[in-house]
DNA sequence: CTGCCCTATGACAGCGCTGTCACGCTAGGG
DNA sequence: CCCTAGCGTGACAGCGCTGTCATAGGGCAG
């Protein structure tokens, strides 16, 4: 197609001569400015072309002080709310000119390494923070940066970020619960012992302020902390909650990941799911319709285009850092795994009938 | 704890008048280079401390030719696979002083920008293909580049690449099954209507090679593509299968995802998993362990840290390029969605038995 | 004591762009 | 017919580093 094998790349003024004008008018016509006649544009671009010519972004970030990058700061890359985020990041920072550097950070070695090294300074216009539970020092190194800075599903104080509301979204599924008749709800959280992953208290708040508003008795015995992916917590929680002389007829769990063991798990007990325990999610994780999982979907790509907006905003005004707040809605997704709570439709209460099944 | 707050990122002249020393000097001190007084470099590292200083890239870039980092082309973002395998390559890049670079290239607008603009051209020091089907052009494109290559999770005639043996894994998963005393084995194949997934034909050979060596006649009703996350596809293939003559007693799922939702239409349809069908998988996805499905695991993670040590090769030394190819083990992982086929060991063989359960 | 080598450091050009300024040329009004 | 605008283009410096070459100074052998 090209003809002549391109060996190091060609530079700008090899462009030029191609085209038989000086550099500054090929930089002008590729950056599409200012007046160039359009016989020359037609010219230049044609020996662009023909020269397979990329640009140095190194050369112009050097004069012009930008680098067209934008860094993106994440806790993990194997979890799906990461996934959907960044795939919903990476194509809305392409069509504005920007290219994505990720930096996984999973270790405290990687951490320590992270901010140390600052890899980002200077390298990139404006780092995205997704997810990340930032020491106190290393947001005071971070602000020294004189980065701009957006906040990705996490918020704080006066800097740019988008997120969703937990706390009111909390509230929703577990007033949807309630109205099924639920009086007993338990509550599952992830524990965070790295303490990597950002996690406000917001559902939680939400979902004792929603029991609250419906007049049931606050029970801690009905809240409890297990490992996201780790089996043996969760059936220890899960004997916990059916050992209580009065155990829920609901769980909420804060994450989907959560939900899945949490259905595993009382499958492999031959506790009917929703006949005799309701389960409700919070992400809207891709399996969750073919488990057939109730849950509170959150708009992972959305927050991540939304992201990718606030970043070229930001670094086209670094000004405004701390004005801009974009807050997505979440979205109650019922299906198969809540149901009415026993006794308050046509469901047996006694318990202990045999519940055992084919499966 | 820096104290003077820095505006705009200090320069490698700030450092050497801080430290009192010729930017040579910092330079050298900085990369490890050369000789340097002991007392020298001390001093340079406390000013460069103090000042916050992160070296740019894109100065160093304009005159080594190296940039310092690594550009990986996905098909997406939000799949299992990619992102496991971005989450062991991530790490390993920084480890070797590498940033990552991620373009995720989805629709065909998006692909045409891509091979358009070539922003990795001499924007980065090598391309990581993953799972992405080329077109004749765009590898003609690509190879025009001279930048170096390696294909992740796919291989190319002479060119650097790490991946599974993809028939191997599937012929010795086809024959777990077959000593299970399965003779009518089913296959589900992905399909991949936009064609930007990499996906030999190589799964399949291995299943039907492993049939041809156990004597098995081939029955191509048996074979059955599907779409990936999509319900009906699914669901009339099962359909299908379940309506033969001599329906399947085992189904060979070519990723997990489709296995996954195999088991969700299975017990939608009262089907016991393994009593009636035995169902494996291929990727060792998360997923497969809680959901208690037998898979051909994938180290996913492991291809992701060996393609970062292939790029760092294939940038040191281009001329090795199509020297380098790395095979990772796939490992069966047999869980309890695969069991004996009906008849061959204690189980009935019926048919049409009540097999209603609870769930 | 002299000369040589080696170590530690500095000077300087230049990587490939962009932004500023200057300049030539054409068109239109006085 | 001359002067002034304004458009299209070129010349040139300099962004922040690195690599090469030059050089000062100290130690050691002769």
């Amino acid at each position: 197609m090209v003809g002549e094998a391109v060996e190091k790349g060609a530079t700008l003024a090899d462009v030029a001569e191609r085209a038989g004008v000086s550099p500054s008018t090929v930089s002008r016509t590729l950056r599409g400015l200012s007046t160039v006649s359009p016989q020359t544009r037609a010219r230049v671009e044609k020996a662009a072309r023909e020269l397979s010519f990329a640009i140095s972004r190194s050369a112009s970030s050097l004069v012009t002080g930008r680098t067209g990058r934008v860094a993106v700061l994440v806790p993990n890359l194997d979890s799906w709310f990461l996934g959907a985020a960044l795939a919903g990041l990476a194509p809305a920072l392409n069509a504005a000119g920007l290219d994505m550097l990720v930096y996984s950070v999973t270790t405290a070695e990687q951490r320590a390494e992270f901010f140390d090294r600052l890899p980002a300074r200077r390298n990139a216009d404006a780092l995205l923070v997704v997810s990340f539970a930032l020491s106190p020092r290393e947001r005071a190194r971070l602000d020294d940066l004189g980065m701009p800075l957006v906040f990705v599903s996490q918020h704080e104080q006066g800097r740019a970020g988008v997120y969703v509301d937990d706390v009111e979204a909390a509230r929703r599924g577990t007033r949807y619960l309630l109205n099924l008749g639920h009086r007993r709800i338990a509550y599952l959280e992830p524990a965070d012992p790295s303490g990597f992953a950002w996690s406000s208290r917001a559902r939680l708040d939400g979902y004792r302020e929603a029991l609250a508003e419906a007049g049931v008795d606050r029970d801690d015995e009905l809240v409890r902390r297990v490992a996201d992916w780790q089996g043996p917590s969760l059936d220890a929680a899960v004997g916990r909650l059916l050992s209580l002389a009065e155990p829920p007829t609901a769980v909420f769990a804060e994450t989907d990941d959560i939900a899945f063991r949490l259905l595993t798990v009382l499958r492999g007990v031959n506790v009917p799911v929703p006949a005799r325990m309701s389960v409700l999610g919070f992400d809207g994780h891709a399996m969750a319709e073919p488990w057939d999982l109730s849950t509170l979907a959150q708009p992972a790509r959305r927050l991540g285009e939304a992201a990718a907006e606030l970043a070229r905003q930001v670094i086209q005004d670094p000004a405004t850092h701390g004005e801009r707040h974009v807050v997505l809605p979440v979205e109650l997704v019922p299906r198969g795994s809540t149901g009415p709570a026993p006794g308050s439709r046509d469901e047996g209460d006694k318990g202990e009938e045999d519940v055992r099944n084919g499966g």
